[in-house]
Formats: structure tokens, C-alpha cells, sequence
DNA sequence: ACGGGGATTTTCT
DNA sequence: GAAAATCCCCGTG
């Protein structure tokens, strides 16, 4: 089911956290792309010098001032990421999303990775080899944030859509065999900024294996029952 | 008009 | 590990 705004409601910190176990969903071409959110960052308003609202106002960053639950979409260097804009109109803050669980359309998102065809027959792998065949191949999929982007063909064309009531991208609710799963989220620093690492603000899935970066487990770190922020 | 910088990924050694 | 890739925008002149 479609996220409604009570979803997008709330400080980056609680949506990004929420946001885990969710479905990000993209339709294009009539196709059903969609992965599980595993790994997500939040970008604050006030005091974080590593958001891009922190230079103020901009055309590019526009749409991260807009209301929650817009989608920003960035460029770094030859890629894109892609956020979940949270708070009211004129504050700037988001939440970057940094890896999925490739559900739907996998074999679309293979070729838009430019990657060999993921074979459907051996998603359902019997031999540890072949599960660590198929893991690889899909964190080659959408384990980061310019990877996921590339793999749900995501662009600054779809910077400013409205997530609520788009056609092309929205975030769903938490299937029941997500639930089923009884995921732990823990938290970190955020990773791939030079300012602000000290203030935590990343989320992810303990140990699984999609959190993209050389820590997957933060054993030491706070954590709680998936669903209870 | 020009140049630098960035919430990254890939492909080397 | 380190460097390249070769983007978009923004600040400067």
C-alpha cells in the first residue's frame, strides 16, 4: 500500500528510521520496479554541515526546502542520489536513501546496471556458493546510493516529483514477509562526508548483506526491534 | 566563459 | 588503496 503523508511526517532522524522496511517503488515503461529500504542517512536543517541545505536555498537544492515527501535528486560526479525530503515547506532536510533489497523487476534493473542478466532460476539457491553468487550480483544492483539510483533508472528529471501522488516513484508500506523477518535497525555515523561524521544519523539493517560500505554490523551500537521508531 | 568541488563508483596496482 | 571518470552547478571575473 502507498505511503500517505503520516509517513513523511516528523524530523529526518524518525522518518529515515521509519523508512527501513519499506518498499521504494518505480514505474517506467508499465514496468514494476521496487526494492525494501535497508540502509538509510538524514540530512538535519540547522547545525549539519554536511546537508546541502546547509549553502542555503539553491535551484539545485530546491526541492529539499519543498514539502515532506518530495524526492530530491542530486548529481555526484557522473551519478545520481536520490532523498525523501522531510519537515515543512522551507526547511531543508532529507533522507538519503543509500541501499535496497531489489524485489521487483530485477532483471530491468540488471540491464539498466549494464550488468550480466540475473538469473531468476537461482534466486531461490540451494548451495552456499550459488548464495553468495546471487548476493554479489545483487549488491551490484543497488547496494549504494548512485548504484540504486542507476538500477530504478532515477534522474534529475524526477527531482521535485511529489512521492504522494507521482505516478513514476512512491514509497509503500512494509509487506507482512518483511515484518516476518524481525529485522534489528542499529545506527552509525554517516559515511562519505567530510563534516558532521560525529553526529551518527545513518541507519541501517544489521547484517545484511545489501548496507552498502565495509560495515555492515555495529554490534556496539544502539539498536532496536525493525518497526519500534 | 572558466574552474573547482562534491552525500560516488569502477578499475586498476 | 589510489586514481580516474568526465557530471552539474555555482562562484568568480
Amino acid at each position: 500500500m502507498r505511503c500517505d503523508a503520516n509517513t513523511f511526517d516528523g524530523t529526518p532522524q524518525q522518518v529515515a528510521r521509519r523508512l527501513l522496511g519499506h518498499s521504494l517503488v518505480r514505474k517506467i515503461h508499465g514496468q514494476r520496479l521496487s526494492g525494501i529500504i535497508v540502509e538509510v542517512e538524514a540530512y538535519l536543517s540547522q547545525n549539519d554541515p554536511a546537508s546541502h541545505s546547509a549553502i542555503g536555498r539553491k535551484n539545485r537544492n530546491a526541492s529539499m526546502f519543498g514539502p515532506a515527501g518530495l524526492l530530491y535528486v542530486y548529481t555526484i560526479h557522473t551519478r545520481h542520489c536520490l532523498n525523501v525530503v522531510t519537515e515543512p515547506e522551507g526547511t531543508g532536510s532529507a533522507v538519503l536513501i543509500r541501499a535496497i533489497e531489489p524485489i521487483e523487476g530485477i532483471q530491468w534493473m540488471s540491464e539498466h546496471r549494464n550488468r550480466p542478466a540475473f538469473d531468476q532460476r537461482s534466486s531461490h539457491p540451494k548451495s552456499i556458493t550459488q548464495q553468495s553468487k546471487t548476493t554479489s550480483l545483487l549488491r551490484e544492483l543497488s547496494s549504494g546510493p548512485g548504484r540504486l539510483c542507476e538500477a530504478l533508472q532515477v534522474d534529475l528529471k524526477q527531482d521535485g516529483l511529489d512521492l504522494l501522488t507521482s505516478d513514476q516513484v512512491w514509497i509503500e508500506q512494509p509487506s507482512q514477509a518483511v515484518i516476518d523477518r524481525q529485522w534489528k535497525a542499529v545506527e552509525s555515523n554517516r559515511i562519505g562526508i567530510s563534516k558532521g561524521v560525529e553526529l551518527g544519523l545513518r541507519w541501517f539493517i544489521d547484517g545484511h548483506q545489501l548496507v552498502s560500505g565495509c560495515a555492515r554490523q555495529h554490534s556496539q551500537g544502539r539498536h532496536w526491534r525493525f518497526g519500534a521508531a
